[in-house]
DNA sequence: TTTAATGATTATAA
DNA sequence: TTATAATCATTAAA
């Protein structure tokens, strides 16, 4: 738009030639052979184009695009528009890949919306086959094809997405540099300039881009969140698990923070996690201070099952590790005695 | 259907 | 970083 009106500003120039400050007027006039007034006329018709209607403008823009003076005046133009860019010169060079869109591009690779699609039509395909399959195999697994099937549908609404804006983008480019080309017939535009404005238009459609991309990365993360938390898929452990954690917990009672070896070692004979282990005894401490009163019982069951194991084990190995047993410590112990009355 | 139990997460402090 | 306390969300029992 400066740009435009840089030009006109250089076209009126232009029309008082003997005025101008523009290359060598004397030589030019000499060159064209012929009066000043009928440039002026040209420049003024030129001027005037824009107010007429489409179809007279065509006209007359053919008409003048047939105008013998026209190269003239071209060259003129060119000079005119050699100065003037130089001032724009410079406000370009300026493309840091952004770093927020290689963010987010990294984000789609990992989740596996964007890149090589993996599987192809056989993991819908499968899904499909496990969400109409009555008998999901895998405990987990209906959840699990759910969130694959959620996924491929982010996944294809990105792609035709991303299809439709860069069919949009380079449509637009194609148009604007047909126009260009088309215009550089009765303007002087450099493939340099060309070359900025297809910048300044890919930088306006990488912002679409980039919310496309932000809203898929959201809605990703809100699948996650909604299928992957282990809240909503939360197990019991088994009777032998939880035994196993018991029985630790209530023979340590005076200082039940199991060393990382140890809940290694429980993670190992409950085949689960050590943070599970962790979670097991940051609930089971918790609870059990709150309300020592309603875990007596259990206290109990298990001093007495520590104490027959011990038994046995001394019994047969006629051994002397007896279990550590609960002294003073930050929990208090149930009152117990051998025959697990309290 | 309501309630208790339970594994996991979050916020906070040491 | 880890432990605690509160809370969430699900499972199992009543």
């Amino acid at each position: 738009m400066d740009d435009q009106t840089r030009m006109l500003a250089g076209l009126a120039g232009l029309g008082g030639l003997s005025q101008g400050d523009v290359g060598d007027p004397d030589s030019l006039r000499k060159q064209l052979g012929q009066p000043q007034q009928d440039i002026g006329d040209i420049l003024q018709q030129i001027m005037a184009i824009t107010d007429e209607s489409l179809d007279e403008a065509q006209a007359r823009k053919h008409a003048l695009n047939c105008h013998r003076m026209k190269p003239a005046l071209f060259s003129v133009l060119c000079e005119i528009k050699e100065k003037t860019v130089l001032s724009i010169r410079g406000i370009q060079d300026e493309d840091p890949p952004d770093p927020q869109i290689m963010r987010l591009d990294n984000m789609l690779l990992a989740e596996g919306v964007s890149g090589p699609e993996k599987g192809g039509g056989s993991a819908a395909a499968a899904a499909a086959a496990a969400a109409a399959g009555g008998s999901p195999g895998a405990d987990g697994g209906i959840e699990h094809s759910d969130y694959r099937a959620k996924l491929a549908q982010i996944r294809q609404i990105y792609h035709s997405e991303l299809e439709k804006y860069e069919q949009a983008c380079s449509e637009f480019t194609n148009h604007v540099m047909n126009l260009l080309r088309e215009q550089s017939r009765t303007r002087p535009i450099s493939p340099k300039e060309i070359e900025r404005m297809v910048a300044i238009i890919h930088r306006k459609f990488s912002s679409i881009q980039m919310q496309l991309k932000q809203s898929t990365c959201e809605a990703v993360m809100i699948l996650r969140s909604r299928f992957l938390d282990a809240r909503r898929k939360r197990r019991n452990f088994n009777k032998q698990a939880t035994e196993v954690l018991n029985e630790y917990f209530y023979s340590h009672l005076s200082n039940p923070y199991p060393s990382e070896e140890a809940k290694e070692e429980l993670a190992k004979k409950c085949a689960i996690t050590v943070s599970q282990v962790s979670n097991w005894f940051g609930n089971k401490r918790i609870r059990y201070k709150k309300n020592i009163g309603k875990f007596q019982e259990e206290a109990n069951l298990y001093a007495v099952k520590t104490a027959v194991d011990a038994a046995s084990v001394s019994a047969q190995a006629s051994q002397a590790n007896s279990p550590a047993t609960p002294t003073s410590g930050g929990y208090p112990a149930p009152c117990y005695t051998p025959d697990g009355r309290l």
